[in-house]
RNA sequence: GCCACCGUAGCUCAGCUGGUAGAGCAGACGAUUCGUAAUCGUCCGGUCGAGGGUUCGAAUCCCUCCGGUGGCUCCA
């Protein structure tokens, strides 16, 4: 068994292969198997509902949609039914057909299906595909058919229904999701569904999911007794239990120390600022939705920071700064708040107050390919400690919008290109995915269960060094326009926590375990001997305690190895005897016996490597 | 914010079509002193998310709000 890291299957940095393998898979059977489906299931809410009105149903990883637009709400039985039918279709063998047609065809034939239409226009204009996506050329109109069921589609398919396993399908769950993903176009609703090749690998991937649920950051959090979030404090507000604010502790100190050993300066500002400082910095124009509303004070208007930037800002230009005081390095644990739509609140994922670890970094032109250099290094160093290794990068560029000289942008991106080659992290390039003040490089991984989120961000800013009138003094004697570089490695420390939790499961390593090691006495006359124990256990460092309820050991045991905690010390009579500790581990292994120096060495050694 | 579902003891959950609440775990107390994942017993614990309505009567039905979950949208 070992520890108990979890490997992360689709947790790569996006190599070119894997590209490849992408694009495979939109050639690959099961994807055929799955855009299948998704015509079946139409088909069967069809029957269902004659006067429903189809939108799309692609293939997506581990399965497809479809979306509806349908006279009530669907419920769970109605899904359940839907399936069954599903399966009757699929077991009659019918072919699918294709068929070119032309747009007048396709639209007498979909005269009943506006979205259908929508689409048909899109496409012959040359304009847009099913996502609305542009197109580069005229595509061929063409229908898939099976049974009784016709559907606009470019394919492909399956040769006929007998290749998709009636026992390797399933309907999941039904959700809204607007026409076309704008939110000003209807609600219509999702029926999310997925398929296999065969009733072994469904079920193996249903099995993935319960796993995943398993290691959900929210409920660790509530086993382990972390953090919570509670209603009358306020939806996206976290409070960090005495065990989850250890963790963050100990991760604060390690950043607090890295910083300060590579040159970083430690700065501390206020949560408000007034609503003219907002205005300078543009906040109020470009993040306003963001923002919590303003608070008045003596008829005065102040914001609590959605960011840190504009503070730190203000330091800077608390003094005329010298070509020779650059580059400077400010860091700051930032803590910020944003107003976030109800909906989008998730755990410590996605919350409304969270504390950055925030850095910004000034400096002249010629120091800027270095100090991108420094701050990727630097930023995989600390995320390496913490026991990841991949992520996906994502370099994303100059946007159609934009602000600043082009020539700084094109200095700017291809600093940060050049780091990632140097530093051979592989990395998918966002061309016009920047921001409109700066290009930057997001670093991301995945939760457990798929789900993308946002870690590290290094990003520049041509904007507020201008809001600002940032200057330096050049060698030349003139003032000169600072770079100015935003980072965050850990991104929030509330995310980073929900992260590492479900990277590790909780079994954190012992370096970051909030409790280390119990001393689990057998019988009530081995207490004073633990509790001796516990402290050498303290005096060498070491977060400890001895369990002494009335309790079998057994139940010890079970009680450790539920909290996760990293070393079990069993004392009884044999081990007072010979001055020992019984180490058990959480995976389950049993070293035994072992004097308590030994115990403390093998322990020292672990935290020291970050295991 | 939008769509759907959900909200019963600290936690996990039962409580059918309306007749004012129950289990396990946790907790407290007591007994037990035990060699690698749950010792036994007793007790405590809920104005059923909040407010309003329908009804002789609401945890059960309706409305509004708050919160959560899954999606959508957003994510400087």
């Amino acid at each position: 068994m070992g520890r108990e890291f979890f490997v992360w299957e689709n947790f790569v940095i996006l190599s070119e292969e894997k590209m490849a393998a992408k694009e495979k898979y939109e050639e690959s059977e099961l994807f055929r198997i799955r855009h299948s489906a998704a015509h079946v299931m139409a088909q069967a809410v069809l029957e269902k509902f004659p006067g429903a009105k189809i939108a799309i149903g692609p293939a997506i990883d581990d399965g497809f949609y479809y979306d509806f637009d349908l006279p009530r709400p669907l419920t769970p039985e109605d899904l359940v039914e839907i399936e069954d039918r599903m399966r009757q279709i699929i077991r009659g063998k019918f072919p699918f057909v294709r068929k070119e047609i032309s747009a007048e065809e396709a639209r007498k034939l979909f005269r009943d299906q506006p979205y259908k239409l929508e689409l048909i226009d899109g496409l012959e204009s040359g304009g847009f595909d099913e996502n609305g996506e542009p197109l580069n050329e005229k595509p061929i109109l063409s229908t898939f058919s099976h049974d009784t069921f016709t559907d606009l589609c470019r394919g492909p398919h399956v040769k006929d229904t007998s290749e998709i396993d009636p026992e390797a399908i399933k309907l999941m769950s039904v959700a809204g999701a607007y026409w076309r993903g704008d939110e000003k176009r209807p609600m219509l609703q999702r029926i999310y569904g997925t398929a296999w090749y065969n009733k072994e690998e469904m079920e193996q991937y249903l099995w993935k999911l319960e796993e995943a649920k398993r290691r959900d950051h929210r409920k660790i959090g509530r086993d382990l007794d972390l953090f919570s979030i509670v209603d009358e404090v306020g939806a996206g507000l976290i409070l960090w239990h005495p065990k989850g604010a250890m963790i963050r502790k100990i991760t604060e100190d390690f950043w607090m120390s890295e910083h300060e050993r590579s040159g970083y300066q430690f700065v501390y500002t206020p949560h408000i600022g007034k609503a003219s400082l907002w205005e300078t910095s543009g906040h109020l124009n470009f993040f306003k939705e963001n923002m919590f509303s303003p608070l008045d004070i003596e008829g005065q208007q102040y914001y609590l920071k959605p960011m840190n930037c504009p503070f730190h800002i203000h330091i800077y230009k608390s003094q005329l700064r010298s070509y020779r005081d650059l580059p400077l390095r400010y860091a700051e644990k930032g803590t910020v708040y944003r107003y976030e739509r109800s909906g989008v609140l998730h755990g410590l994922m996605r919350v409304r107050g969270f504390t950055q670890d925030d850095a910004h970094h000034f400096c002249r032109e010629d120091q800027m390919p270095h100090e991108i250099d420094f701050v990727l290094e630097f930023s995989l160093n600390i995320l390496r400690a913490f026991g990841f290794n991949d992520f996906k990068a994502y370099l994303s560029t100059k946007p159609a919008k934009s602000e600043g000289d082009p020539a700084r942008w094109k200095a700017a991106e291809a600093a940060l290109e050049a780091s990632l080659k140097r530093y051979g992290v592989e990395y998918e390039l966002d061309e016009g995915g920047g921001a409109f003040y700066g290009p930057k490089i997001d670093l991301k991984i995945n939760d457990a269960i798929g789900r993308e989120w946002q870690l590290s961000t290094i990003q520049f800013d041509f904007n507020e060094p201008e809001c600002f009138d940032m200057n330096y003094i050049g060698e030349d004697g003139l003032p000169h326009r600072p770079y100015m570089v935003h980072r965050a490695l850990l991104g929030s420390m509330e995310r980073f926590f929900g992260i590492l939790i479900e990277h590790y499961a909780g079994a954190f390593p012992v370096w970051l375990s909030p409790i280390q090691a119990v001393v689990i006495p057998i019988a009530d006359r081995h207490l004073d001997y633990a509790k001796k124990v516990v402290e050498s256990l303290k005096s060498a460092g070491l977060r400890a305690y001895a369990d002494e309820r009335s309790e079998r050991m057994n139940a010890k045991i079970r009680d450790a190895q539920n909290q996760k905690i990293p070393y079990m010390l069993v004392v009884g009579d044999k081990e007072i005897e010979n001055n020992q500790v019984a180490l058990r581990l959480r995976s389950g292994e049993n070293p035994g016996p072992m004097a308590l120096e030994a115990f403390l060495d093998k322990a020292r050694q672990e935290i020291a490597k970050k295991i």
